[in-house]
RNA sequence: GGCUCGUUGGUCAAGCGGUCAAGACAUCGGCCUCUCACGCCGAAAACAGGGGUUCGAUUCCCCUACGAGUCACCA
């Protein structure tokens, strides 16, 4: 069996979207799941959109999530160039092969001419072909002429084109709905439709996978693979990811649905593992139903009869989620390293314990651009009110947590080592002593450090962070508080 | 509007003629506990509707409804 190659042809747009990072995924996925190769192609024919910059961006992209291409633009291969642009020369022999046989033609009509067929009352009746049996005479003038053209294929006027996809059976399209499509733009160029093939044939491509968008324009693909007699690649054609709407409507996942570009998710904290995981269970379930796979695991399981028919919502929920597991089942200095740039944010110039530190963030972190916000109080002491020393299930109120703190201040005080270990046996051994239960001392001393009621960790682990004479400072500021108050 | 595809809990989804219709996220309860989280236990929640086929339909067929995609010198 011939081997088989998968390609991702993206339009350089400085923007990838989590839905062409899903086909490019399992693109991927399908070609190392044959053993096959993976191809990058760079489709950029349309000369109007090209932005600066947008291809170093999939290079980018493709790297951060492992993928891997095995030919393209920057890593070479035997089916090179692999930039349309590049090749651009090397269409127009094959269109012009069409009009010599007669399944294509030239076609000089005018975009104004075209424009105002759209607007018509009927809403579209397409290209009226109108030049499609010009005579020779005609054409060779108006090429000597040199008026602007483009090339189109004929397609068939009566039956219907039936094809096989993987994922969506049988499909069959009237003849009728397809239109003369161009082949060469007045520019020069080929278009998407007919670059698309002509370099799929030439790099060997055998499954053609890409969006569900392709799938009623995919009989003009395969017209013009016979057209030249080429073998037909195996389509799989991808279900849809979808966005929620804030009116409960799904509608195309686009920008409006918040961060659907890869560096988006990624600023937004979410690690690029994590979301290759859960785009990779958008449209396509193992047999077991496992959930958490790395890139290579994926590659392993993979199988084109899990891929779905239907759309798919995209969920931050579940992303968020899933993102927590990642965080979590990293080590300890894993997560202190992805975290430094956010506790770096918040301490530029000063160093904390950030073991103990990524100990207590590790677990409830589930975004990493969280974690600015969840420290910042170990730098300031938020504005706070005594109310919350207040807590009935602590049985704690603002004149027993008078009596904590004057327990526990003279106890850390006398401390030599500031250590978890040390402050959790200098603590806890004070509850005993004053008959109360662990929580009636310890919320008002995690009060008094944190200034808050919630916090990430407990008493202990906040008051190593802060380092002695900080939390010491701290309980007799809280203390100080209570007791003025308790006076008025 | 024509054509194409789709429709299992709020979301992702398993199921491929006989199941008390899995699992996960989210939600809600409980346990754990110095708060919050983590973890553990539990609850609620679905086959769009109508016809067939069949001894039996979530599963096969048809119709309707709803949703999506497409109909460019964009990809």
């Amino acid at each position: 069996m011939k081997d088989v190659r998968t390609r991702f042809a993206p339009s350089p747009t400085g923007f990838m979207h989590v839905g062409n990072l899903r086909t490019a995924l399992y693109e991927y996925l399908i070609a190392k799941s044959f053993n096959g190769k993976f191809v990058l192609r760079i489709e950029d024919t349309d000369q109007e959109r090209l932005v600066e910059g947008a291809v170093q961006v999939i290079y980018d992209t493709l790297k951060q999530v492992g993928i891997f291409h095995d030919e393209g633009p920057d890593v070479g291969g035997d089916f090179g160039p692999y930039i349309q642009s590049k090749r651009k020369n090397l269409y127009l022999p094959y269109a012009q092969e069409l009009v010599k046989s007669g399944k294509a033609y030239y076609c000089f009509c005018s975009k104004e001419r075209l424009d105002s067929m759209h607007k018509g009352e009927h809403v579209f009746e397409g290209y009226d072909r109108h030049c499609r049996d010009l005579s020779q005479e005609e054409v060779d003038k108006q090429l000597a002429a040199g008026t602007p053209y483009v090339i189109r294929q004929k397609m068939p006027m009566t039956g219907f084109t039936t094809f096989t996809d993987v994922v969506y059976g049988e499909i069959t399209i009237e003849n009728t709905e397809l239109e003369d499509q161009i082949l060469i733009k007045s520019d020069g160029y080929p278009t998407y439709n007919f670059a698309n093939v002509v370099d799929d044939h030439l790099m060997g491509i055998t499954h053609v996978v890409r969006g569900c968008e392709y799938l009623t324009s995919t009989p003009k693909y395969n017209l013009l693979y016979e057209a030249y007699g080429w073998k037909l690649p195996t389509y799989v054609h991808l279900p849809m990811i979808m966005g929620k709407n804030e009116d409960g409507s799904v509608s195309k996942l686009s920008k409006r649905h918040g961060s659907t570009g890869f560096v988006d998710l990624v600023n937004e904290g979410y690690l690029p593992e994590a979301i290759v995981n859960y785009i990779a269970l958008l449209g396509w379930c193992p047999k077991d139903n496992r959930e958490i796979f790395t890139l290579s695991e994926l590659a392993e399981y993979f199988s084109v009869d899990g891929i779905s028919k239907s759309p798919a919502v995209f969920d931050y929920d579940k992303l968020t989620w899933m993102n927590g597991e990642y965080l979590r089942a990293m080590t300890l200095d894993g997560f202190t390293q992805l975290a430094m740039p956010s506790y770096k944010k918040v301490f530029p110039d000063q160093d904390l314990d950030w073991g103990v530190l990524s100990s207590i963030l590790q677990p409830r972190v589930t975004k990493l651009n969280q974690i600015a916000d969840m420290i910042h109080f170990f730098k300031e002491l938020p504005e706070y009110s005594t109310e919350l020393f207040i807590n009935k299930k602590s049985k704690t109120n603002t004149t027993n947590s008078v009596t904590m703190l004057e327990a526990a201040i003279p106890v850390l005080e006398s401390l030599d080592y500031w250590t978890t270990e040390s402050i959790h046996d200098a603590l806890l051994a004070l509850p005993e002593k004053l008959e109360v239960k662990n929580g009636t001392l310890l919320w008002p001393v995690r009060i008094a450090a944190a200034g808050m009621t919630v916090t990430p960790g407990g008493a202990i682990e906040i008051l190593t962070i802060l380092g002695k004479a900080e939390a010491i400072k701290r309980l007799n500021m809280g203390l100080k508080k209570l007791k003025d108050e308790n006076k008025e």
